[in-house]
DNA sequence: AACTCGGGGGA
DNA sequence: TCCCCAGAGTT
């Protein structure tokens, strides 16, 4: 890679702060120029934006602020309510750390966000990158906020020959170099709406891009080709089955998961553990597909099947339908666990992961069943 | 340091 | 189809 750039920084920031004022994206939680950020909707809306993008997060930002305008009263909500509103916006746990943080600033904190670092980093789901953006964009302090975009960013302004978990360190430091000592804020909202806008992963538009006459790869083919990337892992596949018994009123028997691993605190069709192939058999005796041994029902098994893609693996899923008059013959069996009956025109309240929520819709459609 | 944890936008 | 997204917590 290149030596730093040097009497440079100060180009950098000023043309880039330049183009923000011009090009700066409206978004919901952002305040207006020259007002003050609420620092409820920037520390939301940082939650909701690990890991998620922009787009997919504003419908859930604008849901949530309706519903809970103010900290005190996300932290008055229960978890399972804020789980259904979370429900497919994914990674399950900041909606639960989201919660605990409401409550301790709600109570400790009378209200208010702590405004240091460290404060900001003890509380659940807040670690170094949301603690930073929270510092620049709620208090306009200045702040090192290095995303996946701002690595991609400086990975290409300086044409970093490494991939980004060996560089990480290189580019943060980079960073650091780079801030200005006004405008913390606009600065750290400018750096990611240009790797949202103008820097992007596979075809940068660099001919719009204000750093263009400073940055190492600018305008060249080679510049999408930063950050270097890393062979990818091939992804599994597991295979489950998940059960679908309405009772005489009509009603769907649904369980809530336990409160750690995939999709912890959801509300979920009962299925069997999801296998390797080879496997499910062996580790599930429930899992005879011809005739699965579940609640002791006799159940249908439908022909379709259905995938759905996690980030480690893939799974297919099976369908497997029944219908029951007496449930009382299931009492023993339902009372062990967290499985209940819940009405269809209720189904709606619950916190439904996609993977369920595409199992439904599915049945749905096959008009097997009576929805 | 490596793994776990969702879902979908966009090309 | 594949990449990657305003990352954090656990092991």
């Amino acid at each position: 890679m290149t030596q730093v750039k040097k009497n440079n920084y100060n180009t950098f920031s000023n043309s880039l702060l330049s183009w923000y004022d011009i090009n700066r994206r409206i978004l919901p939680w952002r305040a207006p120029p020259g007002e003050i950020s609420n620092p409820y909707f920037v520390y939301l809306s940082e939650i909701m934006l690990q890991q998620t993008l922009v787009k997919t997060v504003i419908p859930y930002f604008l849901k949530f602020v309706r519903k809970w305008p103010d900290i005190n009263a996300l932290a008055k909500a229960e978890l399972h309510e804020i789980n259904s509103y979370w429900a497919g916006l994914g990674y399950y746990s900041r909606a639960k750390n989201l919660h605990e943080t409401a409550k301790i600033i709600s109570n400790k904190f009378d209200g208010f966000l702590p405004t240091d670092k460290n404060s900001l980093m003890a509380l659940p789901g807040i670690g170094e990158y949301t603690s930073s953006a929270i510092m620049a964009i709620a208090f306009d302090r200045k702040s090192n906020v290095v995303d996946g975009n701002v690595e991609r960013v400086f990975s290409r302004f300086y044409a970093v020959e490494k991939p980004i978990k060996e560089s990480k360190i290189f580019i943060k430091n980079i960073a650091e170099k780079h801030l200005p000592d006004n405008r913390h804020g606009d600065y750290a909202q400018a750096l990611m709406d240009l790797g949202s806008l103008i820097c992007i992963p596979k075809s940068p538009r660099c001919k719009m891009c204000p750093l263009l006459a400073i940055c190492d790869v600018g305008g060249t083919t080679s510049a999408k080709q930063y950050p270097i990337k890393l062979p990818k892992k091939e992804k599994e596949e597991r295979y489950g089955l998940f059960f679908y018994l309405q009772n005489k009123d009509g009603a769907v028997l649904f369980e809530t998961n336990k409160s750690s691993g995939l999709l912890a605190n959801m509300d979920v069709l009962p299925s069997i553990g999801w296998y390797e192939e080879s496997n499910r058999f062996k580790k599930s005796p429930k899992f005879n597909k011809k005739k699965p041994n579940f609640l002791g029902m006799k159940w249908k098994i439908l022909d379709q099947n259905l995938n759905h893609i996690f980030t480690h693996f893939k799974l297919n899923c099976s369908l497997a339908i029944a219908t029951i008059n007496d449930e009382n013959a299931l009492v023993n069996d339902l009372s062990k666990s967290s499985y209940r009956f819940v009405q269809k025109t209720n189904i709606n309240e619950l916190a439904l992961p996609s993977l369920i929520k595409k199992i439904l819709n599915a049945l749905k459609n096959n008009e097997i069943l009576d929805f």
